[in-house]
DNA sequence: ACCTGAACACCGTTCAAGT
DNA sequence: ACCTGAACACCGTTCAAGT
């Protein structure tokens, strides 16, 4: 057996990183396997390891994918114009939105995934920032005046405390007697956080 | 073989727990198996299922004993008679240094887990509740006056921000330029969040 | 050069059979 | 009644061997 060549390094790479959405798409992350992909895409386990270093490096990748579709999304759910605000709250929704409907695909962003203790890639690291920056620009309306490191430090706090509700609710984890919706806390969030932070700013001017 | 009845039922399944948490506390939650706990109690993997229903369920147990632990520690970090700001402060502090000293099983508390689509056993929901009541306490001062559902979804949105913050931090996804330590970013948003809600208060009044 | 197939060391779960 | 041992259907990863 052995030489295909039916297609190359990066169309293999490509087929096995679609091949993974989908499983993870139906049936959770539990139900993605190398060897799954694998036969998904018509070839042996070993030829994933040709193009993967091993799984946590597939899982890296699609996850980098996932960051992509997310960032691209939060984009188009912006109003033009939109800012302080109403920005962030349509972006905060169109999170919820995201991690709702592709709630398996989502959830894997933030599992452990580095089995390793080492750091994130780095260009991991940069399509994170790229999510953190769409926050960042529309907090500089309400927390104008601010300094630079101030506006950073608030928009990562926004943004963990989005995500903190919105996977405890989402994992069930909130002992809420229905009703809440993730919308409602998330604005209750927003717009406590930002009248507080403005309150401060402008109690020490 | 069989009948060996050196331990009765109940000090198998605490065995198991033990054991159980050992493993994650060793080597993460990937180092948990059935075959691993069977091994280090000394019984077959066949006995662990006489005793639990599968693996899941083992872990949903060890994830109950977790949160007895957390709570009696947020309790003791509790300075006697705090209450408002500052015992939020404290129990916020008291949950970042159990997530960063126990992160392993820490973490085990919010992961899917529920493979299936299920909702969470009932006795787990009322264990939840006792840890948000903590926090639902201690703003009780802040927010005096609020009706108790208010009160109530408030605990739940800054409790699930501060583990957000705590969640992001620990898994590296902060894309933050070192300096900011956790207790930092969750005391921006204790502080932000608790004056916007007060000022949102009074407005109203 | 590219891919396979088999091997190795693991899994979770079940259940007939032994004492 | 209690526990075992073997079986079943899976894993991730490696690598000699085939074309």
């Amino acid at each position: 057996m052995g030489r295909r060549s039916d297609h190359s390094r990066e169309e293999i790479h490509q087929l096995a990183l679609q091949a993974a959405e989908a499983l993870v798409a139906e049936g959770g992350y539990q139900a993605l396997s190398a060897r799954k992909v694998a036969r998904r895409i018509g070839y042996t386990v070993g030829t994933l390891y040709l193009v993967f270093d091993n799984l946590e490096d597939l899982v890296w990748q699609l996850n980098g994918r996932t960051l992509d579709v997310l960032h691209q999304r939060l984009i188009d759910r912006l109003s033009q114009g939109a800012s302080g605000e109403v920005a962030l709250k349509q972006l905060a929704f169109a999170y919820i939105e995201f991690a709702q409907t592709q709630t398996a695909r989502w959830g894997m962003l933030f599992e452990y995934a580095g089995g390793s203790e080492s750091d994130l890639p780095e260009w991991y690291q940069e399509k994170l920032g790229r999510v953190f920056g769409l926050v960042e620009q529309a907090l500089q309306g309400p927390l104008a005046g601010c300094d630079p490191n101030t506006l950073r430090r608030a928009s990562r706090v926004l943004w963990a405390s989005v995500h903190g509700i919105c996977l405890l609710r989402i994992r069930q984890r909130l002992d809420l007697a229905g009703g809440q919706t993730t919308e409602e806390m998330t604005q209750m969030l927003i717009e406590g956080f930002l009248a507080g932070m403005q309150q401060r700013r402008s109690a020490r001017t």
